[in-house]
DNA sequence: CTTTCGATCCGT
DNA sequence: CGGATCGAAAGG
């Protein structure tokens, strides 16, 4: 498979299933200030049947985004000053997505730090509102296509990661379906949230 | 219409 | 552990 194609099929699977195949691919975007990328290490999986996730009551003006095609970004803001970046995967009219929360700055590391206002690199996108500030997300930024220059792009891994570096755990700050494990992040990664 | 509370972060 | 801060969703 191409890259490319790789990526395609992911989008179409299941939030569940397309979450920990995220794991390890490359998220990148073009700014005014440069190129910046990093290595996804943690995301959580959300969909439509399940009382935790945004899509649980249905299509609405917030979530609509949920409910497109795999392969578009969910933006939601929250808590009042943070943004959260989500990719949406499924069918059209499936409400899923999954929620990226931490990634290992590759490039563009000081452009980060200046987003942020912070210097320490472990420290710059080990939370999914952090990702959300280094990557430079704002309200302009909310449901857009993710393939596209001028958005966020995501690039495969080199090669498939072996399931044994992957570990599946209950998600984070959520009040209803906490039994789920159904956050998923890198074993050995040093940028994870919640050290 | 009014109230509640969140898929969070930071400083204490 | 609590405050910041605001919009979506729940409640009356």
């Amino acid at each position: 498979l191409k890259p490319d194609n790789y990526l395609a099929n992911i989008y179409k699977l299941p939030a569940l299933q397309a979450a920990p195949k995220l794991l390890g691919c490359i998220l990148e975007r073009r700014t005014g200030h440069g190129l910046i990328q990093l290595r996804i290490v943690e995301v959580e999986a959300y969909h439509q049947d399940e009382p935790a996730s945004h899509a649980y009551r249905g299509l609405t003006e917030r979530t609509a985004p949920m409910f497109e095609p795999g392969g578009r970004l969910y933006v939601y803001f929250t808590y009042g000053m943070h943004y959260c970046v989500n990719i949406v995967t499924g069918a059209k009219g499936t409400g899923e997505a999954v929620l990226l929360r931490a990634a290992e700055p590759l490039i563009g590391i000081d452009i980060m730090r200046e987003f942020r206002a912070q210097d320490s690199i472990t420290n710059l996108a080990n939370g999914p509102g952090k990702l959300a500030q280094a990557l430079g997300v704002n309200s302009t930024d909310l449901s857009g296509e993710l393939i596209s220059p001028t958005t966020i792009n995501l690039v495969a891994p080199t090669g498939p990661l072996s399931k044994d570096v992957i570990e599946a755990a209950p998600r984070i700050g959520i009040s209803k379906a906490q039994d789920l494990p159904w956050r998923f992040y890198l074993k050995d990664s040093n940028f994870i949230s919640k050290l």
